[in-house]
DNA sequence: GATCAGATACTCGGATATAGTCTGTCCGAGTCCCCGCGG
DNA sequence: CCGCGGGGACTCGGACAGACTATATCCGAGTATCTGATC
């Protein structure tokens, strides 16, 4: 799993507590975190593209959320950062090589491996899945007020 | 997730099967799911260094199972290919920049963030150990007699 | 017949090569806003 | 006062380089079994 998740987690609740404060520009997200702002950018455009943030161009332009944290689950932002495949890919392996002279009746039913890999990936992203920003901006809610108050001292 | 933890899941439902004929050697398991032969060796013998293999050197060598199918875990396995390590790493972002600025206090407790996707990990960890080899083998009857008749035709 | 040396087949561990992905940087193009200039 | 045009700040998309990991191969060393020669 790549840094991007937690970039695009961390910048997603900081948007969330700077919604009143208009969009983000990329410098001083990559500033608020001490991350390299080119790359930060490619993820958020990632996250973008998905439909979780919106970029705004322009002088006053930059990144914001695109819904309320209410409706941005931690699997939103995985499946934008990391895509849809799965982490376990079968690859059949059960139907090439001498192993599988005379087994064709089984390859009608789905792989057994395949199928509790899967099962368990499945436990993974509804946990994610049940997840949003807003149950982890209420997890730190003193978070809030120093997020405004940092950002106001980041005229520059 | 590497190909190994298929490979290995694969050839350990095997050797359960062929328990009674004894170990099974490298060329012929490579041959068996049609796989390289050098590497498969290489991940085969992390499953031997974590105690889910055992390997016997001489001419009758080969790999076997080290315990009964039901005492092997498929979380066993995929912590011998993939090591222990979570797949999200986090790396305490919250901590650097200008947004860390007089949130020491916070900082006392755990990172909202790396606690949510954690439970997820542990959600996939615990469908992982609640399924062992020996269920896998149950969901296919069929094939052990299949694999232990191609294996016997497999002299060579 | 018993014992030992060599051959064989296999594993082990390390070294090395190759491919692909993750991380990071850079640049040109497009867009929006601000400001000043000219009517 | 109003509208137009230029410059600045920002995003977008793509191209590109470097680091790291997964994949794959190869080799020397060790070990158990078998064969055959020797006593």
């Amino acid at each position: 799993m790549g840094e991007g998740v937690e970039w695009g987690l961390h910048c997603c609740v900081t948007l969330a507590w700077l919604t009143d404060e208009g969009p983000v520009s990329i410098r001083k997200l990559a500033t608020w975190f001490d991350l390299p702002q080119e790359y930060l950018k490619k993820r958020l455009q990632a996250l973008t593209k998905a439909g979780i943030l919106t970029s705004t161009p322009g002088v006053r332009g930059g990144f914001s959320l695109a819904r309320a944290p209410e409706r941005i689950t931690l699997m939103d932002v995985v499946v934008a950062m990391e895509g849809t495949e799965d982490a376990f890919q079968c690859t059949e392996i059960r139907q090439r090589g001498a192993g599988a002279v005379g087994a064709d009746a089984e390859f009608g039913r789905p792989c057994g491996i395949a199928a509790a890999m899967r099962r368990a990936e499945l436990a993974w992203r509804r946990e994610l899945a049940a997840q949003t920003i807003a149950d982890l901006m209420a997890h730190a809610p003193s978070a809030a007020e120093r997020t405004r108050r940092n950002y106001a001292r980041m005229r520059g």
